[in-house]
RNA sequence: GGCGGCAUGGCCAAGUGGUAAGGCAGAGGUCUGCAAAACCUCCAUCUCCAGUUCAAAUCUGGAUGCCGCCUCCA
């Protein structure tokens, strides 16, 4: 497959450097609050990711890292009153609870920062024997930018252009304006480690510099993360990690696209984030997942509540095929009949498209069109009255419904059994728009008998008030049902 | 100021050289007691200007607009 590479700016064919063997790692997320629609995009790209690899056949490592020990979680811990490892285990737990209801699955291998400290020191001073980094009187170490040729490399930017936007704060012992910590000092009311420089923790860069390291071999076939993350962070993490081993860090550098409220970044800083837990109130998590899937991952996606709906009424006639296909399968099997040619080919072509979708810098946008491309194709042959008795067709039909399965199982979106779906998805949407069931289906019982007693004019009196409640009634060979709109 | 990205129908969104996937919404039709769902039909020449080319949404240059990074951030 192609991937669009941050390192080269361009899309090149993957391939990993171990015949058959992937070592993926994602920079998770610092456990000091719930995690928002943002992190989810990231974790789901990079989920997909290491699902379509895997289901192109490759053994994938996959590291995704917790930073456990930070500013932000000191500081949030000591205002709670807790530990920070207290702090950060509950919201671990948190992350983990919301991506196990988004589908995403566990990394291979989970580390935290907490527990690398012995590598991390190790590379400080690894990088301090080799002229790479300096300690200061107050027990910081910095790593020292100008000793390492490729800086900015990853960015795009030159070490010139940024030393002149950069300063030296007050207090700071650096060299150089560029220079970034890898170990800090401990200030009072701070969690501390003991280390040749005295008490102090890791810098935030070090830590996925060592974890990587730790549980992967260099180079990494891919290392991901935001589009925020490129600078500094990435950068640093190749200086360090190169600087200290000789060798390149990672291949293959792949960042999603932010999430976006009113076309604005969606960060803590300017308050307009929505956490995980916030959407699942309202939507089914297959909704928000395939939201996020239907554009590309580079690309930034606007949230709004009203492109939501629209996925949610696309995820809506997905399911809804699927369960008419399924009804159909489970019946008797017909003996002849041929699939005209041009038939066949709109089948091949919407089962090879997904492929070539997912095989173009992972186009999930595409493939998704090519999955509801080939539902429009479903649902014309089981219109078509001559064709449900069509052996070809109906093997067709059972060769699509198996993609479905195998596109479900890569993607997350789809693999749910129709029924349940739809009615999570009716229930869902009941109690967000706040519909009173009872009442609901004593209407549906009053319009069944007046269409008993042939009361047309009764019965489409009492949809309009089903209507009125946002419900809607389908009347079926199988009894009337009901929807919310 | 430096670096990078984006601009496709009413809305969302694929598409890197050969005459525009898909979704949502809308119009007409089939079906239906009436509806709904489904199906059929219809609905764009790709921000603007100038180039390259037999041929450009797709390449080049310029303009305009929006966004991101350069400080913690997925």
């Amino acid at each position: 497959m192609q991937l669009y590479n941050t390192l080269t700016r361009q899309k090149e064919a993957f391939t990993p450097l171990r015949p058959g063997k992937v070592g993926m790692y994602a920079c998770g997320i610092t456990a000091y609050d719930f995690c928002h629609i943002g992190h989810a995009r990231s974790a789901i790209v990079f989920d997909v990711l290491a699902r379509y690899l895997r289901h192109l056949g490759l053994d994938v490592t996959f590291v995704r890292n917790f930073t456990d020990v930070d500013d932000k979680i000191i500081a949030r811990a000591n205002k709670e009153g807790v530990s920070g490892q207290d702090l950060s285990e509950r919201f671990i737990a948190a992350f983990h609870e919301d991506m196990d209801r988004l589908g995403v699955m566990r990394a291979t291998i989970e580390p935290k920062a907490t527990e690398h400290i012995p590598q991390m020191i190790a590379l400080c001073e690894n990088l301090i024997a080799k002229g790479k980094a300096y300690s200061t009187p107050s027990g910081d170490v910095y790593f020292r930018v100008r000793a390492f040729d490729g800086y900015g490399k990853l960015s795009g930017r030159s070490v010139d252009d940024l030393r002149s936007g950069a300063r030296i704060a007050p207090g700071e012992e650096k060299e150089d304006p560029l220079d970034f910590a890898l170990w800090k000092g401990a200030k009072p009311d701070e969690p501390f480690w003991q280390s040749p420089w005295g008490k102090g923790r890791p810098g935030w860069h070090i830590e996925c510099s060592a974890m990587s390291e730790q549980h992967l071999p260099l180079p990494l076939d891919i290392h991901g993360g935001g589009q925020d993350l490129i600078f500094p962070h990435h950068e640093n993490e190749v200086a360090q990690t190169e600087a200290a081993t000789g060798k390149e860090f990672a291949r293959f550098w792949v960042h999603n696209g932010f999430v976006q409220i009113n076309a604005e970044k969606m960060s803590k800083s300017l308050g307009n984030f929505k956490t995980i837990r916030d959407i699942l109130e309202q939507y089914l998590p297959e909704v928000l997942r395939t939201f996020l899937l239907a554009r590309h991952y580079r690309s930034p996606v606007d949230f709004t509540p009203d492109a939501v709906d629209e996925t949610e009424k696309n995820l809506k006639r997905l399911y809804e095929t699927l369960a008419l296909l399924d009804d159909f399968l489970a019946g008797p099997e017909p003996k002849g009949g041929k699939l005209p040619d041009d038939l066949k080919r709109e089948f091949a072509d919407h089962i090879d498209g997904w492929t070539v979708a997912m095989d173009d810098d992972l186009n999930t946008a595409a493939a998704i069109g090519q999955m509801n491309g080939l539902l429009h194709l479903i649902n014309r042959v089981l219109d078509d009255k001559a064709l449900r008795k069509n052996a070809e067709a109906r093997a067709a039909l059972k060769d699509a419904r198996e993609k479905f399965a195998v596109w479900g199982r890569v993607l997350g979106v789809g693999l749910l059994p129709p029924r349940d779906f739809l009615a999570d998805l009716k229930n869902c949407r009941a109690k967000r728009k706040n519909i009173d069931l009872e009442q609901v289906q004593r209407l549906m019982r009053d319009r069944q008998t007046a269409r008993q007693n042939k009361d047309f004019a009764a019965s489409d009196q009492l949809r309009d008030s089903l209507a009125a409640l946002g419900v809607e009634v389908r009347d079926t060979p199988q009894g009337a049902v009901w929807d919310v709109i």
